[in-house]
DNA sequence: GGTGTATGGG
DNA sequence: CCCATACACC
């Protein structure tokens, strides 16, 4: 079972080059951020036509998430972070799929720091944590994947001293992030290769790519229950490279299910 | 000597489109208008690429025309039309090619009727009839070409009684453009097809160019010294069934100018 | 730099 | 419908 997670930075726009990496890369179930439409705008026949099923929530010009899968059926759970019924930004959606609880997220920015956007972010944070470390004490498969805009520690960012204070790398994030993982939470794709310098997102200015000069935001976590059956993963770092892509790249693991 | 009308509806979106059909076309002499691009936004080196030196008179948003020219050069004569030193629209560049005098035109719109746009409009045709009468007085080898955003007689124009009240078609304009050609123009077009229906123009609302709901507005006009020189002539139509295609097909004809 | 929105123009 | 502009956000 192959899962991945791309931040597709307005889903209309990014439609073929979407299609191009769905059929190269032949995902089960993939998570997307960032879909930019209102809810009737999502692409859904091109998405089935390319055979995937999906949920999504959408919402008008920012946000917006969504799960496809190919071939298992999609149970929707959630399709908001539990914790605050204000909260209206399309963030979090929730399904089953092939018994693994999926925990799609497109997490705030947060910047600039200080101020109330990052504020929310670590509130959002922390509502994620109550969801979600349900899911260990229950001992169940879970997936949290998605963007979530934190960049977990010094070798996941280029120049981690111009990142001081920046709402991505701010160490109460940081902490919120270990925390989660201390719960019991692996991060696939850092567990896979430990010292590997791995970006996902590279900014469109300044030749980002070009130098490399990217950081990892783009994380897939297992719960105790599956993380023994990671067998592989990986980023689609050419993928960033293609004429008019994302400034993200896709995340993927292979994970066996059944061991 | 093939010579070319082409209202790009943007040079910068459109120059795939624009290249393409100058591959196909091979034009000698192009005249483009609806640039809406500023002067230093022209893309010359992807025209010069293609094999044409180029003069433009370009303006942020609206208007603009270029003469492009393979193989022979341009002298620029004017880059307005005469008769108004308030009037800062680009709309008229004129020049000498080979020894033939070409006024590239892209003529107001005119709209709503009445109002001043409408009242800019005669009085633009009147200045271009003063600068253009001279032509034939002096009996020059010359060519009026361009978007005229005149639709000569009812027989271009798919539904002549829903055009009354527009610009395009009012009767003044008709007149206007009747008075030009008695000077001794010939349209082109016309001449070589008497009783065809010929439109240059498909609105990009309502499928109008799948149900052929066209106009003809844009025209090439040759003094008596040229007409008996005239060879052929079209529209290339396909052209604007291209995805990502201008408003406007392309006009073009053949010229034998050394009779 | 590359999404999205809104508005003006045709 | 499809240019262009200006602006918000990342």
């Amino acid at each position: 079972m192959k899962i991945a997670t791309y931040n597709v930075n307005g889903i209309r726009a990014r439609l073929p080059i979407l299609l191009q990496w769905l059929k190269e890369s032949q995902p089960d179930i993939v998570c997307l951020q960032e879909l930019k439409a209102p809810q009737e705008s999502f692409p859904i026949e091109e998405i089935n036509a390319a055979g995937y099923n999906a949920i999504w929530h959408g919402q008008k010009s920012w946000n917006g998430v969504a799960i496809l899968s190919k071939g298992y059926e999609i149970t929707e759970v959630q399709r908001a972070l539990p914790g605050d019924p204000e909260d209206i930004q399309s963030r979090y959606i929730e399904a089953i799929i092939d018994q693994v609880v999926i925990c799609c997220l497109y997490l705030p920015n947060g910047n600039p720091y200080p101020g109330p956007k990052f504020d929310y972010k670590l509130s959002w944070i922390k509502r994620l944590k109550k969801r979600t470390d349900e899911f260990i004490t229950m001992d169940l498969p879970a997936i949290i994947i998605g963007d979530f805009n934190i960049i977990p520690t010094e070798i996941d960012v280029y120049k981690p001293e111009r990142w001081e204070n920046d709402a991505l790398y701010r160490i109460e994030v940081r902490k919120a992030y270990q925390a989660l993982l201390e719960k019991g939470w692996l991060d696939s794709i850092r567990s896979l290769f430990p010292d590997e310098i791995i970006y996902t997102f590279w900014d469109y200015l300044y030749k980002a790519y070009d130098r490399n000069a990217g950081i990892r935001l783009d994380h897939i976590l297992l719960s105790p229950y599956l993380a023994s059956g990671l067998k592989s993963g990986g980023v689609d770092k050419h993928v960033r490279g293609w004429e008019k892509s994302s400034d993200h790249a896709p995340v993927w693991i292979e994970l066996e299910k059944d061991k």
